[in-house]
DNA sequence: GTCTATATAGTGATAGAC
DNA sequence: GTCTATCACTATATAGAC
């Protein structure tokens, strides 16, 4: 794969960023060098400056495309009954967050590196994902199907409790995916109900 | 509290860990340097050097240290209901790791910049402590109290869920932390039973 | 025990040749 | 679009004076 001076635009705009996205996720954004992207890409320092104005921006542009994503990957249908919407949810986030565990794991480690304004956007957009969840939550205590003290706490334990998963999750172990999100939805069902 | 030439080393030596405890957790192992440390400490640079051998040993001990408090700290009576003893774990979890966020952070945080042989020691003693919530869930399903169809997961998701209490909850909002805690362990409870 | 000074290496970012 | 070369800094860690 030796490649010399040339233009090669149309690839190494994404090629920069998944070797971000890979050395982030590895290394931490403050311990992962410029010139390591480079190095990963094929490319001196230099030319990534033609890709992005500056490291933050990187970063930022990692996590902004992974939120997007994530809210974009979701769709509730608010006219199904609130414990299949829980149930979908479940199984979507557990999966969502399984098939791209740097992005995840990037997106979780790596908020306090990002300047204020860009935190703030990124904190809207993990914002609007709860909202999601805490509406279902709402929707099925409205109607006598959940029981749950307060949406808002319930929301935040069970993305944390789904989100774990990618911290410990091995394809190839005692149990399938498949099986992990069923025992997930029973607790998170029993939590609730 | 300016200072000068003089022997302190009763005082420099905890006061260098308390400042890479409140530095790291803020702004990242990576991202922290060691003249910041002792600029904070009120030291040149050169001097931590007498209470550390390099930064690395910083961060270990203080990771190993907060992974010692806990075991320490959590006493579980075999002898007690295991309804009970859930109970007191779930309480013990919240209020132990919201007294001291910072460490809680870097134990979660930093493991990655620890090197293989330093990693291997803080995950055996976070084992350790899985175990101890694995040991209650076995015993209350043996005793036909609990309902779980796999003890090991529900411990993961267990701790998941509370350790997360840490990343949003502060003093003076809408609910007190026993009114968190209340609230947890009502969906602890539920998700086991 | 702490200081100053320094060795050695690496950092993000830019300028200008090709 | 990528290269080489470079600027201005910062990093960890050590040596020797006090």
């Amino acid at each position: 794969m030796a490649r010399t001076t040339g233009s090669h635009s149309d690839i190494t705009g994404p090629k920069v960023r998944e070797a971000a996205l890979r050395l982030f996720a590895k290394g931490g954004y403050a311990a992962v060098s410029m010139r390591a992207i480079a190095a990963e890409v094929g490319v001196q320092a230099g030319a990534l400056y033609t890709y992005t104005p500056d490291k933050q921006s990187l970063l930022f542009d990692l996590m902004e495309g992974h939120m997007t994503d994530l809210l974009a990957a979701f769709c509730d249908e608010a006219g199904l009954p609130a414990q299949e919407r829980l149930q979908r949810f479940v199984a979507f986030h557990i999966h969502f967050h399984h098939a791209r565990p740097d992005a995840v794991f990037i997106a979780y480690m790596e908020l306090r590196n990002l300047t204020p304004e860009n935190f703030a956007r990124i904190e809207m957009l993990r914002r609007e994902y709860e909202d999601r969840l805490q509406a279902i939550l709402h929707d099925g205590a409205v109607a006598g199907v959940f029981n749950v003290a307060d949406t808002k706490i319930a929301t935040l334990a069970i993305i944390a409790m789904l989100t774990g998963v990618n911290t410990w999750f091995r394809e190839g172990g005692r149990l399938s995916l498949d099986e992990i999100t069923a025992q997930y939805w029973e607790m998170v069902r029993r939590a609730v109900t």
